[in-house]
RNA sequence: GGGCGCGUAGCUCAGUGGUAGAGCACACCCUUCACACGGGUGGGGUCGCAAGUUCAAUCCUUGCCGCGCCCA
C-alpha cells in the first residue's frame, strides 16, 4: 500500500535522509558478482579542497552514468577518492604556520609531515561530504587516497620501472622554478600572462680594439630582463646577418661585470628585431640555454645569478659586483632590485641607449626603456613570475611514453567525446616535452633514490680523476632493495649507513673533514649514501588512479574485473595534466588503455559568461543552490545543461525551473495516491485494452528508447529532456487529465506502472525525489529504487492507439485555441456537429465522450448535418467540427480566425504545390521527400476546402 | 602567429540538407476538487554577413565580421 505524501515537497528532509540510508545499506555498490562489470573513477579532488560548481558538473555526469548503468543491472563501481595534492596541501598546511608566526623549516621533514597528515585528519574530509549532498553513489567503502601505502607503493614501483626501462632520468638543465614556492614546476603548471614590461637597449663594448662595418666600437643589445646581463655569456647574432658578419668570434666587455664574453653565430638571433644582436644568458633563458649548448658551453658550465628565491648570487666567476648580492632580482613590494640597478649602473656608465619619443609640442624626450607587452610566465599555484632555473631534476621521457596514447586514439581504442578534442589532444601529445616530475617539497611520494660515492671505473685511466667527483644513483623500491643494490655496487661485504637527507650527509661530511666529532660517530668503515630530497609530482602518481586504486600492481580480483575501466569524465582542463598521463602510465604499465572512452565537459561560467574566480567574487556556491533547490533540481540543471563539452551559463532561474519540475512530479503523485493508484506490481507493462492506457504504455517505449539511446551517446541533455517532456508533457498534462473520472483497474495498474517507470528513468538525474516517491508509492523496502530494475522492452507501442489520442489531444487543443481567440469562457460546453466523421474521429469520439466532454468540452456531439447560421467551424486531423454559436459568437472574428488559417494552409499549399510541380525536386529528391510533400499539400488541400465551406457558412 | 569552438526568439540554449524548437521572460485568460513552484492560449526569429555546391542550405564549402579558449 502506498503512504500518504505530505502535501508539500521538502528537498532536505528527504535528501539526508536516502543517502544515509543507501549508504548504510551499502547500496551504492550491491552485491553483484555475475553480473557485466561497469567502472568509473573519478578525478580525485584535493585533499584541501571545498565542492565548486565544477565538481557539481563533473560529479552529477558522473552519477547519472554510474546510476543508469547501475539500474540496468550492472556491477557499477564508481571509484572515490582524494588527491594529496602536493604544492596545494603543503601551501595550506604552511599557511597555518605562518599565521602563528611559525614556519615549515622550524621542523624536521618528519615533523612537518606529521603536521600535514594531522590537518589531513582532521578538516581533509570537507569534500567528500559535500559530495555525499550532491546525492553521489559513490563506492565510499573502499574510498582512496594518493598517500595510502599501498597506492604509494604503486608509485614508487612505477618510479623504479619506468627508471629500468631508461623511461625516467636525472638531467641538469632549465626547469620552470617557482622561486616563492621554491619548487620546480612542469611546463603545463606555467602560464603565460601579457603583462607591461619595457625593452631595454645597451651598448656592449667590443674587446681588442675590434669595431663594426660602420665603424662603432660597441655592438647593441637589448633585453626585457637587464638584470640577467650578470650572467651573460654572448652576444648572438645571425649568421647571414651583414652587419655583424666581420664581428663573430671575437670578443665583447660585459660592462659591470667585466666578464669577456664572444660573439657567436646563432640562426636565434632575428635581425629584424631591434638591431639584430642579443646577449645571451644560458643559465637563465630557455631559448638562450639552447644557444649556449650550441655554442659548445655545458650545462655545468653555465653561470647562474639568482638563488631559489631569485635573489643575486655569486657567480662562479665571480664577477658579480658585491652591491648586487642579495638583491631580489626585480622591484618588489616598492624596493628596487637587481634589474633596476644594472639600468642604474649602466646608465651611469653612458651604456643606455635611451628610447625617445616626442611630446606634444615635438620635443624628443628620453626615457630609459621601449614600452612592451611581455608574455610573462607565472606559475600557477605560487602566482610570482617563473624563473628559468639550473638545477638537476629528474624527467620522464614523455615522448615515448605518448606513442601508445597517439596510437589509441588514432585506432580508436580510445574514443574522445566530443571527437573535437582530439586534434587538440594530438597537437600536444606530438609535441610533447620532457616531463619535469621532481617537485622541491615535502608533502608527497618521496623519490626512491640514494646517492653514494661513485668508484673508479675499471676502465677508467689513472690519470683520469673525474670519476672522483661523480655520485652513483641506486634506485629502490624499498631498503631491502636498496641494500642489495648498494652492496652489489660496492661489494657485497660493506655496511650501509643511510642518511635521510643530502644535508645530513653533507653534516657528516663536513664532521669527517674536521674532525668536529668523535670517531665513534663517524661510522668511517660504513658506505654512506643518502636519500633524494624531492618528491614527484602530484600527477604523476593520480596518473595511476584507475589501477592502482584497484589493487595493482598485485593482480587482485578487482583490478582483473574492473581494469580497464569503462569512462571516464573529465573537464577538458586536465585533458593534459591528468587524463592523457593515465593513458601514458596506464598503456605502459598495465598493457592497456585505462578505458575506452573519454567525456571531456566544458566549465561551468558566471552568469554573464566570465570565468568563476574566488577574485572576481563572482563564485557560485553549489552548496547553497542545493540548500535552495535541493540538489535533485542542481543536478538536472547540470544535465540539461551539458551538450557535449560545451561551457555552461549559470542560470539560476533554471535551476528554479527544474525545482518546480520535482514538485510536478510530487504533485502528480500524490494525485495518483488519492485515486487508488499505487506500485505496480509487475515490471511488465499491465495488460491494457483502452486507447489511453495503451497509448501512455507507447510514450514509455518511446520515451526509454529516447533515453536509451541519449546515453549511450552520452547526450546528458538529450536525455534529461526526454524525461522531462515526458513527465510534464505526456504524462501530467494529458495522461492524468484524459483518465480523471476514470478510475478502473485497467487504467490504475497502467497509471502506477506508467509512474514507476518514471521514477526508475529519472533516477539518475533525480535520485532523491524519486527515492521518496517510489517508497511512498508502496512497501517496497527490500526493493529500493536505487537497484530497481531499469524498463525494458516489454511493452510495445500501439501506433492505433497513438493515432487515436493523438487526434483527441488534436481536437482539445483546437477547441481551447478557437475559445481562446473568439473570447469564449474556457470552460463554456458547446453543442458540436459532426457531420462526416472519419473512421478514426467516430472510434475517439464513441469511446471517449466522457473526456471529449471534460476536456474539449464539447457534449454532446451529433453525428449529423448542423443546422444552418453562424457556426464556428474547428478541426482535428482531417475532420471538422461544427459548433453552431448563433447569437453568441462574434462572426466577423471567428472570420478573421478561419481567414488566418486559411492564409497559413495556403502558404504552405502554395509552397508545396511549387516544389512538386518542379520536375527536377520530384525526379532528384528523396521519394521520401516527395511523398511527405504531396501528403503535406493533400492535406493543406483539404484544409482549404474545409474552411472555405467554414466560411460560406458563415456568409 | 598556429589550432579549436561559438554566433539560432528579449535571455539561456537544443536542432536538422526538405522551410525552426525548448526553458525562462512577455501578453491575454483561468480562485476547474494533484500542483499558482499551477493550468490554458498566444505574440516573437530574413538561424552573424557574403558568395558557392544542390532540385532544395539555418545545416555542406570558402571568405569576411564579432566573441571565447588553448598553444607558441
Amino acid at each position: 500500500m502506498s503512504t500518504e505524501l505530505s502535501k508539500t515537497f521538502d528537498p532536505a528532509e528527504i535528501e539526508q535522509r536516502w543517502y544515509a540510508h543507501w549508504e548504510e545499506n551499502g547500496l551504492f555498490r550491491p552485491d553483484r558478482p555475475d553480473a557485466e562489470p561497469f567502472t568509473i573513477v573519478n578525478p580525485p579532488p584535493n585533499v584541501t579542497g571545498s565542492l565548486h560548481i565544477g565538481h557539481a558538473l563533473d560529479n552529477t555526469l558522473q552519477d547519472v552514468v554510474i546510476r543508469y548503468e547501475r539500474l540496468r543491472g550492472k556491477d557499477a563501481l564508481w571509484v572515490v577518492g582524494v588527491d594529496h595534492a602536493g604544492i596545494a596541501t603543503q601551501m595550506v598546511v604552511e599557511r597555518q604556520l605562518e599565521a602563528q608566526q611559525d614556519k615549515r623549516t622550524n621542523y624536521s621533514r618528519e615533523q612537518f609531515v606529521g603536521k600535514v597528515w594531522e590537518w589531513k585528519e582532521e578538516s581533509g574530509g570537507t569534500i567528500t561530504r559535500q559530495l555525499r549532498r550532491l546525492g553521489c553513489s559513490m563506492d565510499w567503502s573502499r574510498e582512496q587516497f594518493t598517500m595510502d601505502e599501498h597506492f604509494s607503493n604503486a608509485v614508487l614501483k612505477t618510479f623504479v620501472d619506468l627508471h629500468k626501462d631508461g623511461l625516467i632520468y636525472r638531467d641538469k638543465r632549465l626547469v620552470n622554478w617557482d622561486p616563492k614556492l621554491k619548487t620546480a614546476i612542469s611546463d603545463l603548471e606555467v602560464e603565460t600572462t601579457d603583462v607591461k614590461g619595457g625593452f631595454w637597449h645597451f651598448k656592449y663594448p667590443l674587446e681588442d680594439g675590434v669595431t663594426l662595418d660602420d665603424g662603432r666600437d660597441y655592438i647593441e643589445v637589448a633585453t626585457t630582463r637587464p638584470e640577467t646581463m650578470l650572467a651573460d655569456m654572448a652576444v648572438a647574432v645571425h649568421p647571414d646577418d651583414e652587419r655583424y658578419k666581420s664581428v663573430v668570434g671575437k670578443h665583447v666587455m660585459l660592462p659591470i661585470t667585466g666578464r669577456r664574453v664572444p660573439i657567436v653565430a646563432d640562426e636565434h638571433a632575428d635581425p629584424e628585431l631591434g638591431s639584430g644582436a642579443v646577449k645571451i644568458t644560458p643559465g637563465h633563458d630557455f631559448n638562450d640555454f639552447d644557444v649556449g649548448k650550441r655554442a659548445g658551453m655545458k650545462p655545468a658550465e653555465m653561470l647562474n645569478m639568482l638563488d631559489g628565491e631569485a635573489n643575486v648570487c655569486q657567480t662562479a666567476d665571480g664577477l658579480v659586483p658585491e652591491e648586487f648580492i642579495g638583491l631580489h632580482r626585480f622591484r618588489r613590494d616598492g624596493v628596487d632590485g637587481a634589474r633596476e640597478l644594472v639600468v642604474a649602473r649602466m646608465k651611469e656608465l653612458g651604456l643606455l641607449i635611451p628610447h625617445v619619443t616626442k611630446n606634444k609640442e615635438g620635443e624628443p624626450v628620453e626615457h630609459d626603456a621601449e614600452p612592451r607587452t611581455i608574455a610573462t610566465p607565472f606559475g600557477d599555484r605560487g602566482g610570482v613570475v617563473i624563473e628559468p632555473w639550473l638545477t638537476d631534476q629528474w624527467y620522464v621521457d614523455a615522448e615515448k611514453l605518448a606513442a601508445a596514447p597517439i596510437a589509441a586514439v588514432k585506432d580508436g581504442t580510445i574514443e574522445i567525446v566530443p571527437k573535437a578534442w582530439e586534434k587538440t589532444f594530438f597537437n600536444w601529445m606530438d609535441n610533447i616535452q620532457p616531463w619535469c616530475v621532481s617537485r622541491q617539497l615535502w608533502w608527497g611520494h618521496r623519490i626512491p633514490v640514494w646517492y653514494g660515492p661513485a668508484i673508479k671505473p675499471d676502465d677508467a685511466p689513472e690519470t683520469d680523476l673525474s670519476w672522483t667527483i661523480q655520485e652513483q644513483e641506486f634506485v629502490a623500491e624499498n631498503e631491502t632493495e636498496l641494500k642489495k643494490i648498494v652492496q652489489e655496487y660496492y661489494g657485497l661485504d660493506e655496511e650501509l649507513f643511510i642518511h635521510d637527507s643530502m644535508e645530513d650527509y653533507l653534516r657528516w661530511d663536513e664532521a669527517v673533514s674536521s674532525g668536529s666529532l668523535p670517531d665513534s660517530e663517524l661510522f668511517r668503515d660504513r658506505i654512506h649514501i643518502y636519500r633524494d630530497n624531492d618528491v614527484l609530482d602530484t600527477w604523476f602518481s593520480s596518473a595511476l588512479w584507475p589501477f592502482a586504486t584497484l589493487g595493482w600492481p598485485e593482480k587482485t580480483d578487482l583490478l582483473e574485473k574492473h581494469y580497464p575501466n569503462n569512462l571516464l569524465i573529465s573537464g577538458f582542463d586536465i585533458l593534459f595534466f591528468w587524463d592523457a598521463r593515465m593513458m601514458m602510465q596506464g598503456m605502459h604499465l598495465t598493457g592497456k588503455a585505462p578505458w575506452p572512452r573519454l567525456y571531456l565537459h566544458g566549465l561551468v561560467r558566471a552568469a554573464d559568461g566570465a570565468k568563476m574566480s574566488k577574485s572576481k567574487g563572482n563564485v557560485v556556491d553549489p552548496l547553497g543552490l542545493i540548500d535552495q533547490y535541493g540538489a535533485d533540481a542542481l543536478r538536472f540543471f547540470m544535465s540539461a545543461m551539458e551538450s557535449q563539452g560545451r561551457d555552461i551559463k549559470m542560470d539560476e532561474r533554471r535551476v528554479e525551473g527544474y525545482r518546480n519540475f520535482a514538485t510536478k512530479l510530487w504533485n502528480a503523485t500524490r494525485f495518483c495516491q488519492a485515486n487508488g493508484i499505487g506500485a505496480s506490481t509487475s515490471i511488465a507493462a499491465p495488460a491494457a485494452t483502452q486507447a489511453v492506457n495503451k497509448w501512455i504504455i507507447g510514450e514509455v517505449v518511446g520515451t526509454r528508447q529516447a533515453l536509451d539511446a541519449a546515453m549511450a551517446d552520452l547526450r546528458f541533455d538529450a536525455a534529461a529532456n526526454t524525461i522531462y517532456h515526458f513527465v510534464w508533457d505526456r504524462f501530467c498534462d494529458w495522461y492524468i487529465e484524459l483518465i480523471k473520472g476514470n478510475f478502473d483497474e485497467e487504467t490504475k495498474a497502467v497509471a502506477g506502472w506508467a509512474l514507476d517507470q518514471i521514477l526508475v528513468m529519472l533516477h539518475p538525474f533525480m535520485p532523491f525525489i524519486t527515492e521518496e516517491l517510489w517508497s511512498k508509492q508502496g512497501d517496497r523496502a527490500d526493493y529500493p529504487l536505487i537497484t530497481a530494475k531499469w524498463p525494458e522492452p516489454e511493452a510495445e507501442v500501439d501506433p492505433a492507439a497513438k493515432a487515436e489520442i493523438d487526434w483527441l489531444i488534436a481536437l482539445t487543443s483546437a477547441v481551447r485555441a478557437a475559445k481562446n481567440e473568439l473570447g469564449i469562457a474556457p470552460g463554456a460546453k458547446l453543442e458540436a456537429f459532426f457531420p462526416a466523421p472519419s473512421a478514426l474521429g467516430r472510434k475517439v469520439v464513441d469511446e471517449n465522450a466522457a473526456a471529449i466532454e471534460r476536456l474539449a468540452r464539447l457534449t454532446p456531439v451529433h453525428f449529423a448535418e448542423a443546422p444552418s447560421g453562424a457556426a464556428m467551424q474547428i478541426g482535428a486531423g482531417d475532420d471538422a467540427f461544427i459548433i453552431p454559436l448563433e447569437g453568441v459568437i462574434d462572426v466577423e472574428a471567428e472570420k478573421a480566425r478561419l481567414a488566418k488559417a486559411m492564409e497559413t494552409s495556403q502558404k504552405e499549399f502554395g509552397s508545396l504545390n511549387g516544389r512538386l510541380s518542379n520536375a527536377n525536386f520530384v525526379e532528384r529528391a528523396k521519394p521520401e521527400a516527395v511523398e511527405k510533400a504531396r501528403a503535406d499539400a493533400a492535406f493543406h488541400a483539404a484544409e482549404i476546402d474545409r474552411l472555405r465551406a467554414a466560411l460560406a457558412r458563415l456568409g
